[in-house]
RNA sequence: GCCCCCAUCGUCUAGUGGCCUAGGACGCCGCCCUUUCAAGGCGGUAACGCGGGUUCGAAUCCCGUUGGGGGUACCA
């Protein structure tokens, strides 16, 4: 073991002991039962939905105990560090309704939220550790690393820096001074225990039960290089270091970090830190095909969060489709009773589910329908601000025209449900709008209607229009028929050479031309948001 | 290679030894309604991965196997 003297001068001479950090962030003052839980995104790029998830039961959770819930971003790692990117986190809490009660932005007295700005709050544990013998600078180089790796492979070995293979485990002080005096970087490894080889330990998850595992026997790196500045610890180390001093009590985490809980217990049985409960939730799963794998930020869309932004999903919608694949309990019940109700740890799946966006859409379409038409407005305007300029001026510039179209059909026991998210609103209500409305020639034409006779019966239509006619679709029928249309489509098909089409065929030559589209929604209630006016002017252009 | 987690309809799941002829929801298919498109109503399709045990009895317990997922980094 190295002289006190040796590693002292290793660290700043103004460090603080570990008791000056123990009184700076003393035990939480709580209700008892009351859990301190956390998120901690690291700052590689877009939140993950996976994050969001997590997030929601991590709050969920703390909020319903009476506790915390803080997040702390784990920026540790500076190479992969991306820019912007712990404003984005605060935009998508925020559009999710999943505000930290301590967090970089929102403060708190268990700061700072931030690992990079923590460095000496772990220089302190790692020169305890190190002046017990329970930590030692290692000098291995990449290249020795590879090639243990290598040798333990090809002797079909557990890989890792354990043991005899530990270079540096009990070096000789002597040959670290030398180094040390060469100026080598090193970096400050973890004393797996000496009896940890071969032993096994259980604990017992919040989710999923007992859970037993090889014990830890690797001297796992717990500061980086020293030829870096700041001096950054490794994840687990950080845990070990900032979930104690956060008071976090439960550790609600993703399945992936199962197999470092061994190593994460000694790391607090080393440092004197009682260790918290551990919650290990199943991860969020993509089909493909042959298969399922976790969802990638690299590979799919889906997995940003931006991808439900972008598309407009309404944040309800998104939570209550995550809470029921976190509580299958949550799925049966109505949105609003779901969003209240608490999740339960125990009841959250242990297998990974397979996002489903048909089923978010179809979940999405029913709360929409459930909404008011200026809070639809409302929604489709904040989003159109920042993903559809156009559309925006159009909404602000026509809110009348715009509330009308929304009325359209909707409200009522059986509501319209064409709008699955805020970017449905331009296909299927764009052509209310002038601005925005464009005839669909070709649309038209596929009707099979003669020129002559669609033009005739348009512009009869026109011509005689009555916008306020009581039976409205009235002096359709009449001129569909005057102009040789049959009454429905059996009279149709029994004389298919007889008829232009049938009352159908009409009804769809009034609803491309007022509409662009074959598909709308009925056709009065369409004129009457558009005006006389408007209406006339499409059913002239249409005629050409 | 080594370690760990998981396994019911296409998907999310209910199910904790007899209530299971395996229930619900979404999807899908069909029918009804209808001037179109949705919606809605009604009906239908569809699963315990496989092999051994234990038991009077197993989706449920045990073992094995297969399949999927994750870890094994100075990424988190």
């Amino acid at each position: 073991m190295l002289d006190r003297a040796v590693i002292d001068a290793l660290f700043p001479a103004d460090l603080p002991e570990p008791e000056h950090w123990e009184a700076r962030y003393p035990p939480r003052d709580l209700p008892e039962g009351a859990h301190v839980t956390r998120f901690a995104p690291s700052p590689t790029g877009y939140v993950h939905i996976g994050g969001i998830y997590a997030a929601m039961i991590n709050k969920d959770v703390a909020g319903r105990s009476g506790g915390r819930y803080v997040v702390r971003v784990e920026d540790t790692d500076q190479a992969r560090e991306v820019a912007g990117a712990v404003d984005q986190f605060d935009a998508a809490f925020a559009y999710f309704d999943l505000q930290p009660d301590e967090s970089i932005t929102a403060g708190g007295d268990y700061g700072p939220y931030q690992q990079s700005q923590r460095e000496r709050i772990y220089l302190t544990y790692v020169r305890h550790l190190l002046r017990q013998g329970k930590a030692y600078l290692c000098f291995a180089t990449k290249e020795e690393l590879a090639d243990i790796t290598a040798r333990q492979q090809a002797a079909k070995l557990p890989t890792g820096y354990y043991g005899g293979w530990a270079i540096w485990r009990d070096a000789d002080p002597a040959d670290v001074q030398r180094k040390l005096a060469e100026g080598a970087p090193y970096v400050v490894r973890f004393r797996a225990p000496d009896d940890a080889a071969g032993r096994r330990v259980q604990y017992t998850d919040v989710i999923r039960g007992k859970l037993e595992h090889e014990d830890n026997r690797n001297d796992v790196v717990i500061l980086k290089s020293s030829d870096q500045s700041p001096r950054l610890p490794t994840y687990h180390f950080a845990h070990a270091v900032d979930d104690h001093l956060m008071r976090v009590d439960l550790v609600i985490r993703a399945e992936e970090w199962i197999s470092s809980v061994p190593l994460h217990r000694q790391l607090f049985a080393a440092l004197g830190h009682r260790e918290p409960a551990y919650a290990h939730i199943a991860p969020l799963m993509k089909q493909i095909p042959g298969g399922k794998r976790k969802l990638s930020k690299r590979k799919d869309d889906e997995a940003s969060v931006d991808f439900y932004l972008q598309a407009g999903f309404p944040a309800k919608a998104v939570l209550y489709y995550l809470r029921g694949l976190a509580n299958g309990r949550l799925a049966e019940l109505p949105l609003e009773q779901a969003l209240t109700e608490p999740i339960r740890l125990d009841e959250c799946g242990v297998a990974g589910p397979l996002v489903d966006l048909v089923k978010l859409e179809d979940i999405s379409a029913d709360h929409i329908a459930t909404l008011g038409d200026e809070e639809v407005y409302d929604a489709v305007l904040a989003w159109a601000r920042t993903y559809d300029a156009e559309l925006a001026d159009v909404l602000v510039a026509e809110r009348d025209l715009a509330l009308r179209a929304l009325g359209v059909e909707r409200g009522g026991d059986n509501p319209r449900k064409d709008l699955r998210k805020w970017s449905d609103f331009r296909p299927a209500y764009g052509f209310f709008f002038p601005q925005m409305f464009r005839f669909d020639r070709e649309a038209f034409d596929s009707l099979g209607v003669p020129a002559e006779v669609s033009s005739a019966f348009l512009t009869d239509l026109a011509d005689g229009y009555d916008h306020d006619r009581e039976d409205w679709f009235g002096q359709v029928r009449e001129l569909a028929a005057k102009h040789g249309f049959a009454r429905n489509a059996k009279e149709l098909k029994s004389d298919p050479e007889r008829f232009p089409g049938s009352i159908r065929e009409a009804s769809q030559l009034v609803r491309v031309a007022l509409t662009g589209s074959t598909r709308s929604p009925d056709l009065h209630a369409v004129s009457q948001a558009l005006g006389a006016g408007e209406v006339l002017r499409r059913l002239r252009a249409a005629v050409g």
